[in-house]
Order: structure tokens, then sequence, then C-alpha cells
DNA sequence: ATCTATTTATAACG
DNA sequence: TCGTTATAAATAGAT
């Protein structure tokens, strides 16, 4: 597409090539979110520049994309899990070890954070932070998907569907575009819940009883 | 491209959706795949069918691509004024622990993700994804004063608006154009600085401490 | 960075 | 899923 054809090999000239490189970078990424959203899967892109910068687009995080990643299992459906520090044994155990290793990571990230951060790179604090983002954003994404399956239990799929394309969107959208011009800070909205939840459903979140809902069997995914 | 223009939105009608997941998906394959050779980059793309049927592409592998990822980066493509605050007390020996504890943390967290948090309380998870949040935030803060204060030691008030438009990385002014059009999805806006901050910018993090859910807003925008 | 001639991608259909 | 075709999009090369 454009003034001539193009052969499938690299493109000697640098000068070119850099700037091919930017436009069908965020081509591909534009195509990504539109597969993304017209097909409602998720999707993770990764590129590396050459010189090594990273460039990436992710649904619905790039946390939640490589958490499921393992080509070993085709047709699993089960969260892939890579590595872990604790033996899988029963599920009241294995919560009881999770909520103990939060607790730990907890203890980890506060102390670490009260250090001097001074000696590592500008690079490495960036990498940080990602990591840390990239696990906030994984976290919401379970409460939004625990919050899916609760609505399931009160209204039929089309009504769902109703309300998350009529409610969600505009809103959101409206928001992403002041973001783009705003150079404001770190927006707590980033990682906060994008929700337009009736007022009912809302309230029955904000129950005390929730701290046993272990109890309730949610249906996710 | 095709008959008629499309919404960026859910294509309802299932059997369409179908078939234009397939299209595109290849589509998006091609792309990266194009994007790779043209520009010899390095590319991973994954996609997950709506019943989680996996798709990818990359180059040179998954594996390298994914290698590359989250870990903290050894990689000092950054600006050489970064190095000159750099403090040369016991460098190696207290920075190195400080990183050997940055990759346990990220250790943790990546294994932790993987799981399935269902077993979580919504205050819970909360929690967790205010703690990853306020991590973020802090790094983030750290990596502001950095700039800061380094600015300072340089050159008058002035001249900073100045050198902000220098160091800021291009991609940052490209992600938020992406952003514009992208008009859904809400993540990955903030992965990188921005560096017009209020110094007092981590006043945002006053107020944490999220007990009662009744004083905490769940409807957010 | 913008413009525009062309090439590609793909939506609708069979 | 596999062609065909009319159109929308992406983009190579030039400005």
């Amino acid at each position: 597409m454009g003034r001539g054809k193009v052969e499938l090999k690299k493109i000697e000239k640098t000068s070119n090539r850099l700037v091919t490189f930017s436009k069908r970078r965020q081509g591909l990424i534009k195509k990504a979110n539109e597969l993304a959203i017209l097909c409602d899967v998720d999707v993770g892109v990764i590129v590396y520049s050459h010189n090594g910068k990273l460039y990436e687009y992710a649904k619905p995080s790039m946390g939640n994309i490589l958490a499921r990643y393992n080509p070993i299992s085709e047709t699993n459906s089960e969260p892939a899990i890579v590595e872990t520090i604790a033996t899988e044994v029963e599920p009241q155990t294995e919560l009881d070890n999770l909520k103990e290793e939060i607790a730990v990571l907890h203890k980890m990230q506060s102390g670490l954070l009260a250090k001097n951060l001074d000696g590592l790179s500008f690079t490495e604090l960036q990498n940080l932070e990602h990591m840390l983002k990239e696990g906030a954003l994984s976290v919401k994404d379970h409460m939004e998907r625990k919050l899916m399956g609760q609505f399931e239990l009160y209204m039929p799929e089309e009504e769902e569907a109703m309300i998350e394309a009529k409610i969600l969107p505009e809103q959101v959208i409206e928001l992403q575009c002041e973001l783009a011009m705003k150079e404001n800070s770190f927006d707590e909205t980033d990682t906060f819940l994008h929700l337009r939840l009736p007022v009912d459903s809302n309230l029955k979140l904000g129950t005390p009883k929730a701290e046993n809902d272990a109890d309730n069997p949610m249906i996710i995914d």
C-alpha cells in the first residue's frame, strides 16, 4: 500500500526503515486494538525497537495475557501456572498460602519502597513501575470479572451486554481523549474500576459480608 | 475496508464476529511478520479466541520476547545525565542487594498473578490493587524527583520546559495519539512518565486506607 | 510531519 | 471455511 510495492525483506535504507517502523508499529497496534474490540477477544502485542525500546498493546492487560500464556498445553482454558512459590494442595490451604504470599509481598514492597532507590537506573525504575502497574491492572481486571460474574446472577445475557455497551463506552472514551491531551499526572482513574454500576448493584458490594465471599460460588470466566 | 465502514465496537452478530475474528487475526499476524521482517525488529503477538484458543506470532521466538518483557532490564539506553547522580556509597553491595530484592519481588508477583484470585474477597482484592498501585506511584515519584532534582542542578527554572521537551521520550506523544484514536480500552496510558507534574503530585497518595466500603467510592470515573 | 497515489485488508455475500 | 468483489484503510514515497 503506497506508491510502490515492497518486498518482504529488511529495508536497507536506514531512514526509510525507521519511518516505516514508526508507521507500521502504530498500524499494528491499531489493528490489535480493533481485533480485540470488534471480536471481543484478548490480545497482546509486544514490539522491541532495534535499540531495545518497548512498545506494547494489551487487552485486558499484559499481565493478564502473559499469565495465561502457556504454549505447551494447547486446549487448556485454565490459567497456566508458569512457576509458583507454593505447592498446590487442597483449596483452603491453597487460599491461605495465597494470602500468606500476598502478605509477604506486601511487607517486602513496603520495606523496599522505603529504601533509597537512587541507585537504580532510570530504565530499571521504569520497569519496576511498569511491573507494579501491571500487577494492579491484573487485580483490577480480576475484580471486574468478578463483578461481571455477579451481574450474570441477576440479569439475562442480553441485558448485561446492553448495560455494558451503553454505560461503559461513552464515559470511558471521553476520559481517554481528555487523558491524551492532559499532561496531567498519574491519574487514579487508570487503576480504578471503570464500571458504571447501577446503584442497587453497587450497594451489594458495600455489604460487610464481603469478607467471606469465598463461600459464595462466583462464576467467573 | 470492505463493503461498509465498521464501528469500533463489539460485533454483535455472532457469525459475523467469528468470521471477522478469523480474517483479522490472520491479518494481524501477517502485519506483525511484515513489521518484524521489513524493519528488522522483534515482535510478539498473542491472541486468545473467546473460547481460550491460543494464536501467536513471534520473532525470534515467544520465549525470547517474553524473557525480555518484565524482567528488570539491564539494558542501559537511558539518558546519560542519570548516571551522574548515582551514589558511590557501597556501589556494589547495597545496590546489588536492592536489585536482588526487586528481582525476588518481581518473581513473587509473577507467580502470584498467575494464580487464580477467586478466593479473595473483594476487599482483599481492593487492598492488593491499592498496594500495587501505591508501589507504582512511589516508584514513579522517585523517578520524578530524580529527574527534577537533576534539572535543578544544571539549569534555571525557565529552561526546564525546554529540557522536558527534549528528554520526554517521543513515544509518550505517540502513545497518546494512539490512545485518542483507540476510543476504547483503558490501560497502559501511564506506563511512561509525564514529566510535567506539579511537585506535590504525591499528595494524591494521601488518602488510602480503605477499610469500609461505604466510604470507598466504587463508582468512579 | 503532511499529502496522495497505490497497494492491501476486509465486509458483505454466495 | 473458501472465493469474489466493492470499498475502506494503510502506507511508500515524495514534499
